[in-house]
DNA sequence: ATGGTTGTTTAACAA
């Protein structure tokens, strides 16, 4: 069972890159994040073409929008409506076996890391506490994943400059804090990291800004897939696309791939 | 300290 989470930065742009990484990968459920195509205009026929007959997706006109892209029978479940902005960000599916399937795209924040002077960040950071408060509450199946751009990259060596960037946006001690707190109560197994020790370079983002994403290779991890403490001894393998960031007319982001047994 | 790119939509944002 394959598991994948990608930031795909417009869905219709990219339809190519999908076809090319559904076939090279096989994925089983393919979560996109950034697929900033509203609901009327999502490319259906084009995702069934590829073999993921069951489909939610939530979107927006231009921003935002996740969508779960599934070979397996899946039933919806109405996503939370975060911070009363009903701005397309959370999915989330019933798959068999009743495992539940979070699809997420957090905020990303903007440029300056303080919440008084700037209402993204203060919006990323009240989405977080509110990802926090539910998954204490929310009464979850025993198997459960949860994926997604989440914006922060949490540990050290998810960044190429841990120093260098404590005060940009993504790896602040205040977002890595709240991200912790969200991952705590949810009891959530980092699904990627138990393949990958913490003192090895990890990414899954390069800045479409860098002349050369890769000769200076100034990634940060993004991108995450989690699992409910009972799936963990499931987890099977996990690996980062890296070599799609090299496709052409590429996402910024790349697919995180977790296999379950 | 600054500017660097891409996507949506077509001037200004968002990332």
């Amino acid at each position: 069972m394959r598991i994948v989470t990608w930031n795909i930065n417009s869905l219709r742009l990219r339809m190519e890159l999908v076809r090319r990484f559904v076939q090279q990968e096989q994925p089983d459920v393919l979560c996109l994040q950034e697929i900033k195509v509203d609901d009327p205009l999502f490319p259906m026929e084009d995702v069934k073409a590829l073999g993921f007959d069951h489909v939610v997706h939530h979107g927006m006109k231009g921003y935002n929008g996740v969508a779960i892209l599934s070979k397996l029978p899946l039933t919806t479940r109405a996503p939370n409506n975060w911070c009363l902005k009903n701005d397309s960000r959370h999915g989330v599916v019933l798959l068999p076996g009743d495992v539940e399937l979070h699809n997420f795209y957090v905020p990303a924040g903007g440029d300056i890391p303080d919440p008084a002077v700037n209402a993204k960040f203060a919006h990323k950071l009240q989405f977080l506490d509110e990802m926090r408060d539910w998954f204490k509450t929310e009464k979850r199946s025993k198997n459960a994943v949860m994926v997604g751009d989440l914006n922060i990259a949490p540990l050290e060596h998810d960044v190429w400059s841990h120093k260098q960037l404590l005060k940009i946006v993504s790896h602040t001690p205040i977002e890595v804090e709240k991200l912790n707190a969200v991952q705590s109560a949810g009891d959530w197994v980092d699904g990627v990291r138990h393949f990958t020790p913490e003192t090895e370079k990890l990414y899954s983002w390069w800045s479409y800004r860098a002349a050369d994403w890769q000769k200076n290779d100034k990634g940060r991890r993004l991108d995450h897939v989690w699992v409910s403490p009972a799936l963990k001894p499931r987890l099977k393998a996990a690996k980062i696309l890296r070599e799609s960031r090299g496709w052409t007319q590429p996402s910024d982001h790349v697919p995180v791939i977790v296999d379950f047994d």
